[in-house]
DNA sequence: CGTAGACCCTGCGCGC
DNA sequence: TGCGCGCAGGGTCTAC
């Protein structure tokens, strides 16, 4: 489900209702995620917390909240999460249910936030504020592809073909390594390269400075345009407020094995690559 | 060493 | 109608 305009559309929803408010009782009520799921340790961290600021780190969420700590979510393949009422019936594969003081939502209604992922892949955990970027979670990753503040620097073609150096492999499956690039995922890996005209098993020794500059360009392009859109609905996707997304209506190749590509007509082409499907057009991608 | 594949888990849509 | 199969937006570990 989410890759970064996924987790940066929730963040945009969640932003302007969280911050400032108080986390109050803390209920986890499945003890295992990708990782178990530490409900005394959230408890103990995040209960009487005011929120302080909500943020994004590649595809994961970040909450900073009063005393130094913040919780992080991923939402893996199918995770969600929404604001609630109190008494609103809970779903199937509620993980993880915040309680919240009240708020400056409309009616006040929604006191609550929680976190549904039924096949499992998410994570939820609290670490400290000022050494986050040293977790395990995040030590490793590499760029974010589109900033998040004025000193980031987007991505550029020199960039990218420097990090492509002494490296083999397709370029598709460069594009979703997270220790070069961050955020995306297997449908914006896909509709970057077909914007580029870059054939998804093109090897990264066998791309031009000039194709590395329009692939990093589609890149940053492809992500905003979908973040504009509030990310891809395709099964579940929500934002914190329950909206879907509309970007699934302008993904180009993602999804539509045998329909005519958007610009030429040729049909477009499923193959699988590391265990994941990739779409593409015969005819625009060299 | 980097890269490719298996795997974690549930749900859904499709074909028979 | 019911069932089995393949597939799904991610990340990590292991085996080459």
């Amino acid at each position: 489900m989410p890759e970064l305009p996924e987790v940066e559309t929730l963040r945009r929803s969640l932003e302007p209702v969280l911050v400032g408010r108080t986390f109050t009782r803390v209920m986890a009520r499945t003890p295992k995620l990708r990782e178990p799921l530490d409900g005394a340790e959230l408890a103990r961290r995040l209960e009487g917390r005011r929120v302080l600021a909500v943020r994004r780190r590649a595809k994961y969420l970040l909450i900073d909240v009063e005393g130094g700590t913040t919780f992080v979510v991923h939402l893996g393949m199918s995770g969600r999460m929404v604001l609630a009422a109190a008494d609103d019936p809970p779903e199937l594969h509620e993980h993880l249910v915040l309680g919240l003081d009240e708020g400056a939502d409309e009616d006040g209604r929604l006191r609550q936030l929680r976190f549904r992922d039924p096949r499992r892949f998410g994570l939820a955990f609290v670490v400290d504020t000022e050494t986050l970027a040293d977790d395990r979670h995040f030590a490793h990753l590499g760029a974010e592809p589109v900033s998040r503040s004025p000193a980031e620097r987007p991505i550029d073609g020199a960039w990218l073909r420097a990090q492509a150096e002494g490296r083999r492999g397709p370029v598709k499956t460069f594009l979703m390594d997270a220790t070069v690039l961050v955020g995306v995922g297997n449908i914006y890996a896909a509709e970057a390269l077909y914007r580029a005209g870059i054939h998804p098993k093109r090897s990264v020794k066998r791309i031009a400075l000039a194709r590395w500059r329009r692939l990093a360009e589609t890149i940053v392009e492809v992500l905003e345009d979908a973040i504009a859109e509030g990310g891809t609905t395709l099964n579940d996707f929500r934002d914190g407020a329950g909206q879907e997304g509309y970007f699934q209506v302008s993904l180009a190749v993602y999804g539509r094995e045998g329909e005519p590509c958007r610009r030429c007509a040729s049909p477009v082409r499923r193959i699988v690559q590391s265990n994941r499907s990739t779409f593409y057009c015969p005819q625009c991608q060299t």
